[in-house]
DNA sequence: CATACGTGGCT
DNA sequence: TAGCCAAGTAT
């Protein structure tokens, strides 16, 4: 397949000077940490989305000693809400390691970045690029839905085949050094606000007359969605123990799912744990909305968090033992706490109150 | 190589 | 709305 090669980079560069992004909070700077961060953040994670949770990261870590001399606790306060809480785990080990093996200083050599804990390929190649100047090329959903578009390339981009494929294509396009940054920029913001994966603004893009996709008229089957399978459901149930204002929380461990936050504690559904439940919450789907109204008496909960269902339910009070603790829920809404407690937490509050 | 890992946007 | 996907990585 002959590779237009000099053309689409400079295509993307010349659009990218008129309509790309430049005044994200983490741009306009060399500075590895910044970069490095805002990186580990924007994995899987949409830009709007970031922005809040970068800032307040930023003014409480302003550094890389600053975040490797802080409690992971802290990290993950901060995380809390971001979700991918190993992201903000690794962040940590990864300070930790660059200050305590790179004397503070951020590693320049690829292969040192790849080796910290967190980062992949396609991150090692944009902190690479952003913060050295390197030639390195990233391949991340955006640039794979580009090139899948632009070049035709068939199959579900997780396929190890695809994605090498994809690879070797953006290896293959990246134009010299000096206008790499920019380069991989103006790919990452064609994919997010021109060739989205739904409804592509194609009479908006700089490649619509290279683009295969276009001229072929498979948009919208590029790239080849992931082969469908059965949405995962995980069913818990939850102990609410409330003393006055005081919940009891439980530290979860580091690995699996709220890795390291604070949550209710999980026990086992048995029947005398809702023995004394009178309370009913009903809280259904990824935005925490509420389905059924909150009673007094004691507390009942039944908690979908999407794609996974959680039952939540109250037994009776008890004294906290190590690695849990009460806490009060005003000071509890500030903690390192998941998004779907603390969505119980603010009724709890309100209906205490 | 397939799966786990969060939350929010979109259709 | 239920399902799919998003600036991926670790296991």
């Amino acid at each position: 397949m002959p590779i237009p090669s000099r053309a689409f980079a400079t295509r993307l560069i010349t659009w990218h000077a008129a309509h790309g992004r430049h005044d994200l909070p983490w741009q306009n700077t060399r500075d590895p940490y910044p970069i490095w961060v805002s990186e580990i953040m924007l994995q899987q994670t949409q830009v709007g989305t970031v922005i809040p949770y970068y800032e307040r990261f930023m003014a409480r870590f302003a550094n890389i000693r600053n975040l490797a001399d802080a409690d992971e606790s802290d990290v993950l306060a901060h995380w809390a809400g971001l979700g991918y809480y190993a992201r903000a785990r690794n962040l940590h080990r990864a300070a930790r390691r660059v200050r305590d093996l790179h004397g503070g200083v951020f590693p320049a050599d690829r292969a040192a970045i790849e080796a910290l804990p967190g980062i992949g390929r396609s991150t090692a190649a944009a902190i690479a690029a952003f913060a050295f100047g390197q030639r390195q090329a990233i391949l991340d959903g955006n640039v794979k839905r580009v090139l899948a578009r632009c070049f035709g390339i068939e199959g579900f981009p997780g396929e190890r085949a695809v994605e090498n494929e994809l690879w070797a294509l953006a290896e293959a396009l990246l134009p010299d050094a000096k206008v790499v940054p920019v380069y991989i920029q103006a790919q990452m913001d064609l994919g997010a606000t021109v060739c989205m994966r739904a409804k592509p603004r194609c009479a908006a893009c700089p490649l619509a007359d290279l683009c295969i996709a276009r001229r072929e008229n498979r948009v919208a089957s590029l790239p080849t969605p992931r082969p469908a399978k059965p949405v995962p459901r995980r069913e818990t149930a939850m102990l609410i123990l409330m003393a006055g204002r005081d919940v009891l929380l439980e530290r979860r461990p580091s690995s699996g799912i709220w890795g390291g936050l604070w949550s209710f504690p999980e026990i086992a559904a048995h029947d005398d744990a809702v023995a004394v439940a009178n309370i009913r919450l009903g809280v259904r789907g990824s935005s925490g909305r509420e389905m059924a109204p909150l009673e007094h008496g004691f507390t009942h909960f039944h908690l979908t968090i999407h794609p996974r269902l959680v039952e939540v339910r109250a037994k009776s009070r008890r004294a906290a033992e190590p690695g849990q603790l009460w806490m009060p829920i005003e000071d509890a809404l500030d903690a390192a706490i998941p998004k779907p407690v603390k969505t119980l937490l603010q009724r709890l509050s309100e209906t205490h109150a």
